[in-house]
DNA sequence: TTAGTGATATCC
DNA sequence: GATATCACTAAA
């Protein structure tokens, strides 16, 4: 039986959170009932103020206090205009980090993902647990995990750009 | 390689 | 109010 993960998989360290992510479940409700499901291939950590990456390393503002508020709770971020990307807010409140999104099995991309998804503003800062319409699934499938540095943060520095804080799914 | 896109942040 | 920035994609 798969197993809804719950807000306590989520209220830990996003080094911790988001390895465990890959390989799970996201299952999403449309309106008319009908479901989607993608197991999940690739994750992204931004962690803290300091990290350069991060939206929070500018400070706590109207968009970002998402991230400095409970776990579990959904940052969908609007990304040149077009595309939705999706991350997850981990970690005590007050400590402002998150878990992106970055790909599915799939569809890879984290904007193509969340196009196939349905996936737009109107889950910003909602819970991804006890949530009807969205949810992720644990079906007990453990992928390898490979590491890799991040990508699309050329701005934030030499160091920031190069720790490995991107999970991926090695698929054989 | 570059254009497109629009919310947010920052600068007057 | 205006401009600059940006965790991307698609088209070429």
């Amino acid at each position: 039986m798969n197993k809804k993960l719950s807000e306590h998989f989520f209220r830990r360290d996003c080094l911790e959170v988001a390895p465990e992510l890959v390989g799970k479940i996201l299952v999403r409700r449309l309106t008319d009932g009908t479901f989607i499901r993608e197991r999940i291939a690739e994750t992204e950590v931004y962690r803290g103020e300091e990290d350069k990456a991060c939206h929070a390393s500018k400070g706590k503002t109207e968009r970002t206090k998402i991230l400095y508020g409970e776990s579990g709770m959904i940052y969908i971020y609007l990304c040149y205009g077009i595309h939705w990307l999706m991350n997850i807010v981990t970690g005590e409140k007050n400590n402002p980090q998150c878990v992106l999104i970055r790909a599915g099995e799939v569809h890879n991309g984290p904007a193509k993902f969340t196009k196939y998804m349905q996936i737009d503003g109107n889950f910003n800062n909602c819970k991804i647990c006890g949530n009807p319409d969205i949810w992720i699934e644990d079906d007990g499938f453990r992928p390898e995990i490979k590491t890799a540095s991040r990508v699309g943060i050329d701005f934030a520095g030499d160091y920031w750009k190069n720790i490995e804080w991107r999970f991926i799914a090695d698929g054989k």
